[in-house]
DNA sequence: ACTGGCGGGACGTCCCGTTAGT
DNA sequence: ACTAACGGGACGTCCCGCCAGT
């Protein structure tokens, strides 16, 4: 009653981990399609019917549901920015404080398994839903830092064409493991904000 | 014997076509995953085998492959703007350009069939190709427009601004059919174009 | 230590009264291979273990277990009626005395419980030892009040005309919930005392 | 079209008793819960999935979907007895003449086949639609027979007991393989037929 | 003692490839 | 050429038994 003390919960936060890593893995080392949810549990040592009691599908095996709970420190970091910032300005300096916020071996470790779904079609599908909101997100920050509504067109526009750059350039790191991710993206927003494009 | 007679091939098509428009069709209705191959065998009263003769998987029938024999015309009609246009400029125009070529019965079809992807998750996967493909080129033509190479960062950030801002005009239209694409597009499109957003 | 103290007991027999009562709304909402022993469980706010020590298999949260309980009164108000009785009439009586032993609010809720099976398809197969039980009692105390042999066929032929029309009948209540068993039972048994059927 | 000429249509049907013989068989060998499809497709020598194909759930597998077939035979002959027997009279009659029309080595066949889910609880679920149905039939025709209405008490008295009869000697039949189930109905509707019972 | 977590396995649906029939 | 039939196998749901934690 009431949270659950201990070591019940970590045993299963540590399963659920633990099935993941391995399910990504198998994903990228054999690719998704080819990958059955068998392999998996195997390869975490569960059975199968373990598997599915921690995610629903298999696709949900590759969506990032920690992430959400990124979305209130992002919001904390990016709302503290100076005022005179515009919002691409303000999504750089957010992006490299959180990039700088992660230990290097976390962030190696992040890479491989945040980046994987942008090379793999199949994963689009589970984790469009994480995109989207995190755009709707972006979209409200950004309303607010400009003092407008978040459906005026200029603060959509502007949201999207930074969701695009910076997918764009993710997917271009998840191709190239020799990218770094943070400058990556620091650059190609860069090229944003210097003003009208080309 | 010899070249097919183009009967034979007209035939055909007009199935494929078919096949694919009841595939649609009740992927909007019941949702991807809930409608099996037979049902829309069964609607294009055709055998469950013919649909696989036609397209390889379930999932290349939601793929707009004719969208690859629009290229030509999009690079046609890109190219030729005028030179003093930026690549906003030259995109918001050919955008115009080929929504005006078409008939408007045509137009209110084809909104129908190509939103629709969008906002289905599940056929994000099978159309992502389409989408690099799409980006691909236009990479290509805005780095030629702007005499730099492709991989230029700069080239690279404007296509995706434009890519992000027209993708995020498309989804709303998709979940809000009020909306008509042609405006929405050029609308969000000049918000890039003004200079550095807000 | 030495019986029960009785307390433990009756908490006992309520947890389990409880989880069937919300096994049968549910079978009865949602139809019985719809629902899961999850929901249940959830519903008695009890673990789905839990429901496995009181019941042992899914099907017999569907099987009246009182029912035996019922037999001795049954046979105690049978063999109590008259001795010029026939087996009919006999059986009429004893079903009108125990019906008004019920206090009404009883008999409502006794209907919806009991009657359920009768249109679940899949709940006979549980109910049918009850069923068998019941069918083989009425066939012994027919036959001491006539003085044959149960296995006599005339024993058996008045047995299973009962049963058969007192089955009937509870299935038409079953589904017509305007019509009240208690009469409609009374009323179809009437027939068969009264003579060579039609 | 029209009615598909035969090899594919006769293959079909045989593959479909083929799966449904080999099914029954193993039920009664192992019984119902014991056995798997795999099992069944196994000794078949099918994929599990077309066993899939033919039926859809195991339940049906025990399902005498052919019975409805022989309704119209067994309306044909019902109503074919003479006016002035009662229905009772008419039922042992058909039966009997339904009987006769089987050759030797069919009724034996049958009477493994068609008994079987009477003593095979979990099948009653499966089987109840087809009893239903015939219960359903035969109150129409004895309505018909008596010139009065379905609905009418009296009818569905003799209608019910004579279903109860039946299938209790039915019943003991298949528990007791010696009894022949041609003779053990008409003796014991005879006993129905005889007068007032008991 | 009760409950939560997990294993194992059956069921049933669906996809898609192959073979054989028309 | 088109189609029906079937195979094989993955997925995902659910039941129920067992064991470990509180």
């Amino acid at each position: 009653m009431g949270g659950e003390p201990g070591l019940r919960e970590l045993k299963k936060a540590r399963t659920k981990t633990l099935i993941q890593r391995h399910a990504l893995r198998l994903f990228r080392e054999q690719g998704f399609a080819a990958t059955t949810v068998e392999q998996i549990a195997a390869a975490a040592e569960v059975a199968p019917s373990t598997v599915f009691r921690y995610f629903e599908t298999k696709d949900d095996l590759a969506v990032l549901a920690d992430y959400m709970s990124m979305h209130t420190r992002f919001t904390e970091v990016f709302t503290g920015q100076p005022a005179q910032l515009g919002p691409v300005g303000a999504l750089r300096r957010t992006v490299r404080t959180l990039f700088a916020e992660m230990a290097p071996e976390e962030r190696a470790a992040r890479y491989e398994r945040d980046l994987l779904w942008l090379v793999v079609p199949e994963l689009w599908g589970a984790n469009l839903g994480t995109l989207t909101e995190a755009r709707r997100l972006l979209c409200e920050l950004v309303a607010h830092r400009v003092d407008r509504e978040p459906a005026d067109p200029a603060v959509r526009a502007v949201t999207d064409a930074m969701v695009g750059v910076t997918l764009g350039v993710l997917m271009d790191c998840a191709r190239n493991p020799d990218l770094d991710p943070a400058t990556a993206v620091d650059e190609a927003l860069a090229q944003l904000e210097t003003g009208p494009p080309v």
